[in-house]
DNA sequence: CAAAAATATGGAGGTAGTTTCCGTTTGTCA
DNA sequence: TGACAAACGGAAACTACCTCCATATTTTTG
């Protein structure tokens, strides 16, 4: 992964104080109100180190976000080893929205920075979808879920999930989304009347 | 609406040219990439001026917003008083997505704006869900649909499909989403093993 | 219709956050 | 331990944002 550098020493620690300061920092939920200057001085580093380290604010975000999906990426992984496949779908769904829950901040921040469209979070974003696909072919092969709907919509809710963050009722609301995603893909790919994308598009109703 | 003020004819004639070049820019996708002072120029008249119509990024979007998502509540309550409530609901979704395919720039930005969390979005947000929620509370009382997710649910799942705009193949998806979704809301509010929160959090896991 | 009053304009300049640059410091290797 | 490379930090330049007000336009009034 860090192949080609073999970092200083003092480089080092400075790099792990920064991670560790921006991961408090996006937890409290305060990464935008706080001036990128100030958070050089916080992590007790210069202006120049900071930068040297992380380009942008989302080199920074990247960085930290990685971690976390490793650990995500790992529990898929483990609960597809564990379970059968449809539960594991349901319980690693069921799982991110109790740890959006509990990590609000970097959900909030990562949601601006995804909408943001900085691409930096790519990396990230690939490997969890890579899970989920994952998961979701499992459920697939066992007949328990349909095949004519794929891992990208699952993908795109748990965004939805993610983005709405500051809504009132979230946790109630976030599951529901789940509840629905995964009620709607134990559906079997009935042929009841739902013709795919047929209908007139409302583009031009203006 | 625009109760209180008569403005003068130039500041409602710049007030226009400013919309329109704001419309434009929007539907391009470029919002973000420009200088809002540039902004100005773009659309002829000074900085001055613009900040005095619109003080923000935000209330220039607000405004722009506002016209599309009357157009949608518009249609929104034409279905619901056409169709049954089911269908007008289906409709209206599988609507949605194609207004969004067709606004692309919009969507986008719109999500930005979403994420970003200015708030300023508010009152247009709250006209849409107004029109979901109806939807959603007259296809339940016909019995059409489950009564224990609420409209939110379908409102989260919206947002994840506008914030996902870039994905490659996004309308596929988007359309998937709303499968899930509608089927989700099909199946009648089961007694199968579906506890609602009540898996142990992931939040402690790292 | 002309002059006064009210309203709106535009862009120069102040402000604040971001990023670069480089003289100094710290670590590494022989 | 000395020499070289890597990294540091923060001052200064840069950039985008927004305010302010002398001037211009529209509306009202006598």
């Amino acid at each position: 992964m860090n192949s080609a550098k073999p970092l200083r020493a003092d480089a080092q620690r400075n790099r792990e104080a920064l991670l560790a300061k921006a991961r408090e920092v996006f937890d409290a939920g305060g990464f935008f109100d706080l001036r990128f200057d100030d958070f050089a001085r916080l992590a007790g580093v210069g202006t120049g180190t900071l930068y040297r380290h992380f380009p942008t604010r989302e080199a920074l975000a990247e960085a930290v976000y990685h971690e976390e999906v490793a650990t995500l990426c790992d529990r898929a992984r483990q609960l597809q080893a564990t379970l059968p496949a449809e539960e594991a779908l349901a319980t690693f769904l069921r799982g991110m929205v109790g740890y959006m829950d509990a990590h609000q901040g970097l959900a909030r921040t990562l949601a601006t920075l995804m909408a943001t469209g900085s691409g930096a979070l790519a990396e990230g974003s690939r490997a969890l979808e890579q899970a989920v696909t994952d998961l979701v072919a499992a459920a697939v092969k066992d007949g328990a879920v349909r095949d004519d709907v794929g891992a990208g919509a699952v993908m795109m809710a748990l965004h939805g999930i993610g983005a709405a963050h500051d809504r009132p009722g979230w946790r109630a609301e976030a599951d529901g989304v789940i509840t629905l995603v995964l009620d709607g893909l134990r559906r079997s790919h009935s042929g009841d009347g739902q013709r795919e994308h047929e209908q007139e598009s409302v583009g031009e109703l203006k």
